[in-house]
RNA sequence: GGUCCCAUCGACUAACGGUUAGGUCACCAGCCUUUCACGCUGGCAGUAGGGGUUCGAAUCCCCUUGGGAUCACCA
């Protein structure tokens, strides 16, 4: 039977990291067993619709690279993909559980069950439905129930969990997890709006769509009891189950919104390449070799098993991330590197320069940076005239016969046909040794010149992209400047 | 609190009974150098604690401790 997985959000705004990552392990998980993936958007709440959440969703799992084979979007044999649109199904299936008695109605308020829990919090036991005493089919009697629901009361459906057993099923990721039934809860199946909750819902297209991995986050494996329970009663073969360990905060608590950004919107606002968050997430709570760092989504797929999934929670640190960022920044297409920057460009209002040009830049500074946007930044001089000089930088270097050499310098520059970074350094170093000097003399002085700044790549790549116009009139500029006592 | 899950450097992790407990990020130092980076070299730093099992335990078992998740007519 070949591999399908699915991955089930529930539309409420954004697309969590968590959630990213659930999303790669289950695409990585059915590409690597040449299996299926599956998007099943899971919105039977309907207090809890966002407007466009299920378009948001989709559109950051595009960017991240994560194909669906069947969704809304693609269609597929199994479908509807929405759960809003299989109320039917639920309805049906509640249907079958009742009839076999593994599921009853019940009649409380949520006053009433408020009530129930407040007594049992007193009494120090744990909170859960006392099906004894409670408003339902048991307690009022069958013909009391049908009257009930016949003259429009309102009602809900509820698991019957049974009183002494044990439930049991094993997890590819932790082995087996044994729970005793008198701790599960009468799950409540479907709602009195006639929605079903989770549990039911999941399960049910679960089964319809024939999944065979049920690849989740951690925080389910406590109901997974009920789920394995409502198999049972269906008596359908159970999926095999994988839960994830947590992404968490730096304080180790499941990360979440006030800590920091766990929307993945929010690091593609940042400025992370694809590519970079993609392998650093898949590395949160997996790791193939342990001798490797970067890795293609090829790779990833290739590599990838669930058996070598951790057990414990990750701690979410983008430190890492960044240095990732810096090395996919060298590893990457010019190409793509060229559509990030012209954006950030113009938001410099730094326009007007053609492909070829700006290529150069990238490739003169993407070593020094770790974010696109930070090369007009860190080099605003690539694409302006020079808005402030560091003074600081021109006391400490510049001495009482500096403007004579640079003038006399300038002067060879002017003469030069050849404006490539050799020349230039071969002019330069000539000129410097033939006053008995050293490189660093006047190396300083001619940075400043012609980027203002201190720090910055290779003086004499700098200028062969600035090209000889700029590079020349900055420093005649410069010198103009300092002879009138400007600067 | 009940139930369940988890536990290797600050962080991400490797070691699936035998290693001086390895790698990466971060941090520190040195080298390189034209500044800043990159790069290279080196360094700091860990098996939560206690019992077993075994010739031998980070690894298997038990207890303790710690952390987390979950206990909704939310997913």
């Amino acid at each position: 039977m070949s591999v399908r997985v699915r991955f089930a959000p529930s539309p409420t705004g954004y697309l969590h990291v968590g959630g990213l990552r659930t999303a790669l392990y289950n695409y990585l998980f059915a590409r690597h067993h040449n299996g299926k993936c599956i998007l099943r958007i899971e919105d039977t709440d309907r207090t809890r619709f966002v407007e466009n959440a299920t378009e948001n969703l989709i559109k950051y799992l595009s960017w991240a690279g994560i194909e669906f084979d069947e969704s809304l979007v693609e269609g597929g044999d199994y479908g509807p993909y929405v759960q809003s649109e299989r109320f039917d199904l639920y309805r049906e299936h509640a249907q079958i559980l009742l009839e076999s008695g593994n599921a009853y109605y019940a009649f409380d308020t949520p006053e009433e069950i408020d009530a129930m829990r407040q007594r049992q919090q007193a009494a120090g036991i744990a909170p859960k439905y006392d099906r004894s005493v409670m408003r339902n089919q048991y307690t009022l009697g069958d013909s009391e129930t049908k009257n009930l629901i016949d003259g429009g009361a309102e009602f809900v459906i509820r698991l019957k969990v049974p009183a002494m057993s044990e439930v049991r099923f094993s997890d590819i990721i932790r082995g087996e997890v044994v729970v005793q039934s008198k701790d599960v809860d009468d799950q409540i199946l479907l709602k009195s709006d006639g929605f079903p909750t989770y549990h039911l819902a999941n399960v049910v297209d679960d089964h319809l769509m024939q999944i065979t991995h049920v690849i989740r986050g951690e925080e389910w494996l406590p109901s997974t009891p009920k789920h394995v329970l409502l198999y049972d009663f269906f008596g359908w073969e159970r999926p095999q189950f994988a839960h994830l360990p947590l992404l968490l905060n730096k304080d180790k608590s499941k990360l979440s919104k006030r800590q920091g950004s766990v929307a993945v919107e929010d690091y593609v606002e940042k400025g992370y390449f694809k590519e970079a968050f993609v392998n650093f997430i898949a590395l949160l709570g997996w790791n193939p070799t342990a001798d490797r760092e970067i890795f293609s989504m090829q790779e990833l797929i290739d590599n990838f098993s669930l058996e070598k999934v951790n057990k414990s929670g990750a701690v979410f640190d983008t430190t890492k991330l960044d240095w990732m960022n810096s090395q996919y920044l060298r590893i990457l297409p010019f190409s793509d590197i060229l559509e990030m920057l012209k954006p950030v460009l113009e938001k410099h209002n730094f326009v007007g320069f053609d492909d070829e040009y700006l290529l150069k830049v990238i490739d003169l500074l993407k070593e020094r940076v770790i974010f696109v946007y930070q090369i007009p930044v860190f080099a605003p001089y690539m694409f302006e005239e020079i808005q402030e000089f560091e003074i600081e930088y021109m006391n400490k270097h510049w001495k009482e016969n500096t403007t004579e050499m640079v003038k006399e310098l300038l002067q060879k520059f002017i003469e030069t046909t050849d404006f490539s970074h050799s020349n230039l350094s071969a002019i330069t170093k000539q000129y410097v040794e033939s006053l008995g000097m050293k490189l660093g003399n006047i190396i300083h002085p001619l940075r400043l010149m012609i980027t203002g700044k201190s720090v910055g790549a290779g003086m004499f790549e700098t200028m062969e992209v600035l090209g000889k116009e700029k590079s020349i009139n900055r420093i005649s500029k410069f010198i103009e400047m300092k002879e009138s006592g400007k600067i």
